[in-house]
RNA sequence: GGUGCCAUCGCCAAGUGGUAAGGCCGCAGCCUGCAAAGCUGCUAUCCCCAGUUCAAAUCUGGGUGGCACCUCCA
């Protein structure tokens, strides 16, 4: 298994902290709005990896925070009126509910900052005793970046002494503007938690580093867990200071191997707020298959920026297609459970750093050359059984070609029209068999209307949607 | 301004030293009453320049052009 670094730069092979398990933390998400096309994308992207280092035979234990105390929260909470945990409490449901639509596997683990605030106190007081974090006149705790040597090891940044006066507030009492809160201290009846530090809410940092602490790390190691997942954004300054808090609370250090997704662009741009197009997953799942969105996601290399658009979507459908009709046409069979060197191929290319693009290829190859033998004449038994089990270790490892189907090429159709559909293929049928063509093309122009496509096979005529 | 990433067929996209995967589109053919689906065949020398090497898309230097982060963000 080889794993690219995004701290070191370099793809490196994995080696766990212990032999044979595997601890992964992930960045989940802030429970304040509807989850959108890069929530799904990174949840994709480790949702994938897990299930290679399982079929690589690690015992993987995964952890996913959900965020349910930030600024944004509260905000949402006083602008609509409602409580704090009603949002959230929905939020963290609904993201649930689309993940699973996805077939993205719950996590093992999935704390959030609500429960684990007494792991946050407790770093807090290690940093404060340590000298690592202080408190200022008005209750506020920071960390002191200037007493981490190692502080922007992890994004290799420069701080200039420019940049520094820029950030100055005017307001504020830390001894450097590069000082991170690690509490934030409230006086208004907002919502705030009692600590030994006085009411207030902890900072976002903080949180993540203190659940791996409590729920992921083992004393003896030189490293809190074996790999820390996020997207490509968090690497500063939220992992910077993550990895810094972990450093001067414990005797590790945070991760051994970082990950980070790329974006999601919507047509070229950025998806934000600001612009308009942010693509809430959804909408999207209203028009689409929710396996094709998962397919399509997850078909180029995590670490590139991915540009959404329904070209390559529909693109992406007509592939994910092609596993579905073999399926279909192998369907009811029984399968043999041996290992093929297809599945050892394939795992072998998913296992260097997730490449998909590899995998499809041999994947598409496979389709190809168990279609062209089943096109000539005979039983092949044995090809069949293998087929089918390849088919099977696809869904495993990269959860396409779930469904039945049947049921896959109907998405969105409703039953009125399959009805329909089903009479006027009847028709069709019998004029085919008085070799009335005339009529029989009439009624395939009335059946594609619907926005499906027809075939004809030997064991009868089926339609799909387009 | 700082840090970093990227540039491969019309489009999407693998490949990081040994002579260009795969998909979409297109063309030709097989199959089909005709289609659809499926199958077969055909289609790029890798942004530019220079260098290293027996050998470079792949390494080095320079250029050009995109993009990201540096503020909450998956």
């Amino acid at each position: 298994m080889y794993i690219y670094d995004s701290v070191k730069k370099e793809k490196r092979e994995f080696i766990p902290l212990q032999e044979g398990k595997v601890s992964l933390y992930v960045c989940g998400p802030t429970v304040y709005d509807d989850a959108h096309l890069g929530h799904a994308k990174s949840a994709l992207v480790f949702d994938l990896l897990t299930r290679v280092l399982r079929a690589n035979g690690y015992d993987v234990t995964y952890a996913r925070n959900i965020t349910d105390i930030d600024d944004k929260i509260i905000k949402k909470a006083q602008e609509q009126k409602r409580e704090i945990k009603e949002i959230t409490d929905f939020y963290t449901d609904s993201f649930h509910s689309e993940m699973a639509l996805l077939g993205v596997n719950r996590p093992d683990i999935e704390p959030k900052a609500t429960e684990s605030l007494e792991a946050m106190f407790a770093m807090m007081q290690k940093l404060i005793d340590s000298n690592h974090a202080y408190r200022t006149e008005e209750g506020d705790v920071y960390f002191d970046t200037a007493s981490d040597s190692e502080y922007l090891s992890l994004s290799k940044r420069v701080q200039e002494e420019d940049e520094r006066q820029e950030r100055v507030e005017s307001s504020s009492l830390k001894k450097n503007p590069a000082d991170f809160a690690l509490w934030k201290s409230v006086k208004d009846d907002s919502l705030t938690f009692d600590s030994p530090f006085g009411k207030g809410r902890p900072g976002w940092h903080l949180e993540c580093s203190a659940m791996i602490e409590k729920h992921l790390a083992t004393d003896d190691a030189p490293f809190a867990i074996d790999i820390h997942g996020g997207g490509a954004d968090l690497l500063f300054p939220h992992h910077e200071n993550e990895a810094a808090q972990t450093r001067c609370s414990s005797n590790h250090a945070l991760a051994n191997y970082w990950m980070h997704n790329g974006f999601v662009n919507i047509n070229g741009e950025k998806m934000s707020k600001s612009l308009g197009n942010s693509f809430f997953l959804k909408d999207a799942l209203k028009e689409y298959d929710a396996e094709v969105l998962r397919f399509y996601l997850l078909s180029t290399h995590y670490r590139s920026n991915f540009n959404f658009n329904t070209e390559d979507l529909t693109i992406a459908k007509k592939r994910l297609d092609k596993i579905y009709r073999l399926k279909k046409r192998l369907f009811g069979l029984a399968d043999n459970s041996d290992t093929t060197e297809f599945q050892t191929k394939l795992l072998e290319a998913l296992s260097d750093d997730m490449n998909v693009s590899s995998a499809l290829a041999l994947i598409e190859e496979m389709l190809s050359s168990a279609n062209e033998t089943l096109d000539t004449a005979g039983k092949h038994k044995a090809l069949k059984k293998e087929t089918i089990s390849n088919l099977k270790y696809i869904e495993t490892l990269l959860g396409f070609g779930v469904k039945n189907p049947y049921e896959y090429f109907q998405f969105g159709v409703d039953d009125a029209t399959q009805e329909k559909l089903a009479t006027l293929i009847e028709q069709r049928d019998a004029a085919k068999k008085e070799k009335n063509f005339e009529e029989s093309d009439r009624l395939r122009d009335e059946i594609l209307a619907f926005g499906v496509n027809l075939m004809d096979t030997p064991v009868g005529t089926f339609w799909e949607k387009i």
